[in-house]
DNA sequence: TATGTTATCGCAAACTTTTGCAATAACTGG
DNA sequence: CCAGTTATTGCAAAAGTTTGCGATAACATA
């Protein structure tokens, strides 16, 4: 039995309906390498079923995700999903300039996560985390004026003289 | 000077004009208190100024936010904006059940920051961080079986009798 | 296998946010 | 203070995502 097909037995056992749909999309998004966007899963999905309907994709892929058979990744403000590797689970950073997306192990968000729970009493949704930034590529690369706004750049005091 | 003078002033120093769409804007988001929604701000806005596009409101807060003067929340899937304190700068965790956002000390990410920097070279969006999770109010009250949902909520092995 | 229950689907419409474009208004230098 | 330059605006439309609803199909039970 492959994993797919462990996943949409495991999603049975939780009440979830086996529909054509589903195992199209799961069986897509497992195909693709890595993540892919809504509207790509959409095409591909319909080239063998042509009435899905987007919505449904959406409903599906968010259904999935939150039982945790994909891996739900915000790139450049839209979604995109992969399957969830359980052996090699792993969090992104999604450059904001080239949009590149880089594994991030787990571990380096196991104590940030205790402590967010010790101090704050707070669970967060660590599961899957996206942090923007900007890679290595793009760091050396461009001079981005907007590379480095950001509060920092905001002096604490601006001298009168200036104004007016 | 007010410190919304002064942000007006350093936003003309970068070459920004000063419009009184702008100035209403920033009048508005200083004066609620705490984060706003968007539609909120503009419903405000047209009050005083009733030809004023929301295209608009979304145009001049993601300038605002590029250039410090005001932080990006997102909650619930919207985007809602509060005027950025520069002396008590903070970081948001928003409750994905009840969408209270509680503060959090910038403190708590600069390590993380730190190691992203030195094993990546990937220079982290952290002037402001929003994590989702569960608040400790809503870890107590609620029994929602999305609540443990995710990837840890998936055995690892299947037993093969349970399926079929 | 037949029947009832209800999750899911497709469709259409809403909602949130972004973008293109021509007209306008804010700043600049004279 | 005036004319030229160009950032910004309002409007309309697009893009991405979510939601309501009646019809359908998946599962459970017998």
């Amino acid at each position: 039995m492959t994993s797919q097909e462990q996943s949409l037995h495991y999603l049975q056992s939780l009440g979830y309906r086996l529909t054509p749909q589903r195992l199209l999309v799961l069986a897509i998004v497992a195909g693709g390498d890595g993540h892919m966007g809504v509207d790509e899963i959409h095409r591909q999905a319909r080239a063998a079923y042509p009435y899905l309907d987007l919505a449904t994709v959406y409903r599906t892929l968010r259904q999935f995700k939150q039982v945790g058979v994909v891996t739900e990744v915000d790139i450049d403000n839209r979604l995109h999903y992969e399957l969830t590797a359980p052996g090699e689970k792993h969090h992104h950073m999604v450059c904001r300039a080239c949009h590149r997306a880089i594994n991030l192990s787990p571990r380096y968000l196991e104590q940030f996560r205790d402590t967010l729970r010790q101090e704050f009493d707070f669970e967060p949704d660590i599961e899957h985390f996206t942090v923007s930034g900007r890679c290595r590529y793009c760091r050396e690369s461009t001079a981005d004026p907007a590379a480095n706004a950001g509060i920092a750049a905001l002096p604490d005091d601006i001298d009168d003289a200036e104004i007016h």
